[in-house]
DNA sequence: GCCAACGTTGGC
DNA sequence: GCCAACGTTGGC
């Protein structure tokens, strides 16, 4: 039986990893997810081929740059056991790892960017958990709201 | 750079 | 277990 595809909003502040980025790289670890509602999403729902849409968030404008997939399975994040890293969890241990990530592809840039101003006057975007867990930076999305900001990206702004 | 939203921590 | 203090996110 083939799983259900699943659809994600990844943020990261383009100024520390864009769309641009990630297009260099064969596959990114999303590390340094520090929140137990993101984490939760990585480690326990998320699969190989699932989309995402790739928000640059604190850019201006803030929007949907591109298209990723997720490119492993969920796995302890490294840097949380390492002393020397922003991100290192003194409370967590290798044998009862706090905190979880998957790798993540580039796909494609969008032709142009979302922003979030026009995903707020969309009418049909505006159940998006983005727009109601504005702090959340691992979001689900319906196929409805993908295809949505897909569309857009194709129409001028 | 400001600050509102909001998740986390820790004293009690 | 409550909740005030604190820290972070992210739009503007």
């Amino acid at each position: 039986m083939r799983n259900i595809m699943q659809y994600w909003l990844m943020k990261s502040e383009p100024d520390v990893f864009s769309i641009d980025d990630l297009s260099a790289r064969t596959s990114e670890p999303w590390d340094g997810v520090r929140n137990y509602e993101a984490r939760n999403f990585m480690r326990d729902q998320m699969k190989i081929g699932d989309l995402v849409l790739f928000y640059h968030s604190n850019a201006t404008p803030s929007g949907v740059a591109g298209v990723a997939e997720i490119a492993s399975a969920s796995y302890p994040d490294p840097v949380q056991f390492d002393a020397s890293s922003k991100y290192y969890d003194p409370k967590s241990s290798p044998e009862d790892p706090r905190w979880h990530l998957v790798d993540v592809r580039y796909v494609r840039h969008l032709p142009r960017l979302v922003s979030l101003q026009e995903i707020k006057a969309n009418s049909n975007l505006s159940e998006m958990a983005l727009l109601k867990r504005s702090r959340l930076s691992v979001t689900p999305v319906t196929k409805g709201e993908f295809d949505e900001i897909l569309r857009m990206a194709e129409e001028p702004a």
